[in-house]
DNA sequence: TTGCGTGCAAAGGTTTTGCATGGCA
DNA sequence: TGCCATGCAAAACCTTTGCACGCAA
């Protein structure tokens, strides 16, 4: 898709050193941009856009897409090499819009299940489990 | 989301009409709105996607999200009435588009894991897993 | 100096929404 | 008759792109 990134800019930095104080975290392009205004280092969104985009394909971060009008959410993994168990599978609620991210052993066995049973590679990346969440069953 | 279609209109049955000569098959609204315009029977854009998503709430169709910028798409799976011990977990592959059904105990269980460790009710009907088919690794 | 990165604005495309009209029951 | 459905146009939304300028190496 994308080279990766060849020089390093103040905006990758301030980009990547926020990502990085929020591991874990559902980001938004959008929430990035909010952040580093209110910090009063805003840079341009379509940097944002573009820097995320490098930063996925070097693997420093995922980007999760939950549904076709949610916007696309990123989160970081640091940038060593890629770990299953850094994967985490997205549960929707489909009353209330809450989404739910779980790391769970027992759900990365559900890919191993699919893979050696019925020879299909999950991508956990874009499966979104739908349902009820706790407080709208 | 949207309440379950109450009336019986011309669009819908016309929608319904098309949708169901193409089991199987990705469909996506603009699809729908280009073929009817090409019958002489086009309806607007926003019925079509009101009626729509009433279908997906009535489990008539389903609705598969690839990638947020790539248009939703739509299959009909029928009217039958939705039965337990029938549960059918869809696979759909990113790269050729091509949607397996699988009818799969160990899959079953991973319901039953998400309620009672995370509190989550799954819906099968609408969730998909997303991945690579044994064609396509 | 080279050419990648940036930023602004505008475009792009899908989906949603407001509101008056039409049609089912 | 009472509501829901429809249709048009416009809005909303996220994301991408064109282009000139700036900056890292």
């Amino acid at each position: 898709m994308n080279s990766r990134s060849k020089y390093r800019t103040k905006q990758r930095e301030l980009l990547l050193g926020y990502l990085e104080t929020v591991p874990g975290v559902h980001i938004t392009a959008n929430d990035v941009c909010a952040y580093l205004r209110e910090q009063g280092a805003s840079i341009g969104q379509s940097t944002v856009y573009r820097q995320l985009e490098s930063l996925v394909d070097e693997g420093i971060i995922n980007k999760y897409i939950i549904d076709a009008n949610t916007p696309a959410c990123f989160e970081y993994v640091g940038a060593d090499e890629h770990v299953d168990s850094d994967i985490c599978f997205h549960c929707k609620c489909e009353k209330c819009g809450k989404l739910i991210h779980l790391h769970c052993d027992e759900l990365e066995g559900v890919g191993a299940h699919l893979y050696e049973e019925h020879r299909f590679k999950l991508d956990p990346m874009r499966t979104v489990f739908y349902g009820l969440c706790d407080q709208c069953i």
